[in-house]
DNA sequence: ACGGATCTGGAACAAGCGTTACGGTAACGC
DNA sequence: GCGTTACCGTAACGCTTGTTCCAGATCCGT
């Protein structure tokens, strides 16, 4: 036998660094060079680490999907009313903080690189409509009597509201601030409910 | 003295194929041969059109804007109720037709390009405010008696409602299919006015 | 302590990129 | 009709990219 490989740290710590990369310097800035010198590693490790550079950016988009969903599940754990709850989960989405900023900014990039890219265009619809199933299940809580119909109409509404936000604030800050985006989610929230 | 190049029309025809292939192929697609390819011409009419691939981004870039603009200005100028050309202006920046929806393709990847290019990013920027300016003055026409904050708060809602919209179509045609962008605005109306 | 399997780093490769330079070619004034 | 001049296509360059491969380093079991 010999020495035994920490596989599993290593594919963090390479898809942190790819997350890194990704957010400092877009799209076309992710090289397997700029990866390996942010994890502090040869290129080398990266493709012994994984077998692709394709598979190394479809685990870092595997692993923005994870975090936020994690967000999500504690933030309807923690409790609060049913609007409570739905309002933290919209803002937790938004870009609120620095590092939701820098989340938006790597969303961007997974987006548009999934809009010429089968495999990322398939997470992409299905962590988005997680998502979308996600509000329009916390809608049923707070408004039981409405139809289902309505309730997906109010959901993509605010899914495209919070998205939109995001989006907006990761390309200009300045105009779409952390109070602008809660005015709108706010009010974007007494206009659905 | 001798022959004449038609320069204007060049700059024309090259950005129509660099939008063309960036809809098709994205923003990694986007070479100048493949610009070339789709021109039906050299790589060395680009270069002797624009000074740089980055040039002909920008001139893309900006006619991009023009486009938007010039169809947004038309419904203005086509009259109707302040409340229909408002709805009409803000569906013609969402994803409804399968032109929209290639409109839509390419301003993510700029939008992304943007993120790490200043001066597309300064460009998103200016486009982007002048939209949000457009809509408050629409609103402004709507509902005169509101104050200055207030139109500013709801012009932000319904631009990043329709942006998002726009943007998770451009992704997910199908979640997002035009009538659900069309619901989601008209409760957005709604809601905002 | 040592053998040996295993992992890692770095060099090397082909391919594709943006860009440049040059030669042929087509049009205009005379 | 012809010389001159501007324009365009082609081929090449240097560079960077993803990927491969091998030799050296490293650690485990005995």
């Amino acid at each position: 036998m010999a020495r035994q490989r920490d596989a599993a740290g290593h594919r963090q710590r390479l898809s942190a660094a790819t997350w890194a990369v990704l957010a400092d310097d877009g799209l076309a800035g992710l090289t397997l060079r700029a990866v390996a010198a942010r994890a502090g590693c040869s290129t080398g490790l990266v493709l012994h680490t994984f077998p692709d550079k394709r598979a190394l950016l479809l685990h870092a988009r595997d692993l923005l999907h994870e975090r936020t969903a994690a967000r999500a599940d504690a933030l309807e754990a923690g409790g609060g009313t049913p609007g409570e709850v739905l309002r933290a989960v919209l803002h937790q989405a938004a870009a609120l903080t620095p590092d939701r900023h820098e989340e938006a900014r790597v969303w961007v990039g997974f987006l548009a690189a999934a809009l010429s890219d089968p495999a990322l265009a398939e997470r992409h619809v299905r962590n988005n409509r997680r998502f979308l199933a996600r509000v329009e299940r916390l809608l049923t809580t707070c408004r039981p009597a409405w139809d289902a119909g309505h309730r997906t109409g109010a959901a993509v509404q605010l899914v495209a509201l919070v998205e939109g936000s995001a989006l907006l604030a990761a390309a200009d800050p300045e105009t779409y601030s952390a109070d602008a985006q809660r005015a709108a989610l706010g009010a974007g929230l007494v206009a659905a409910l």
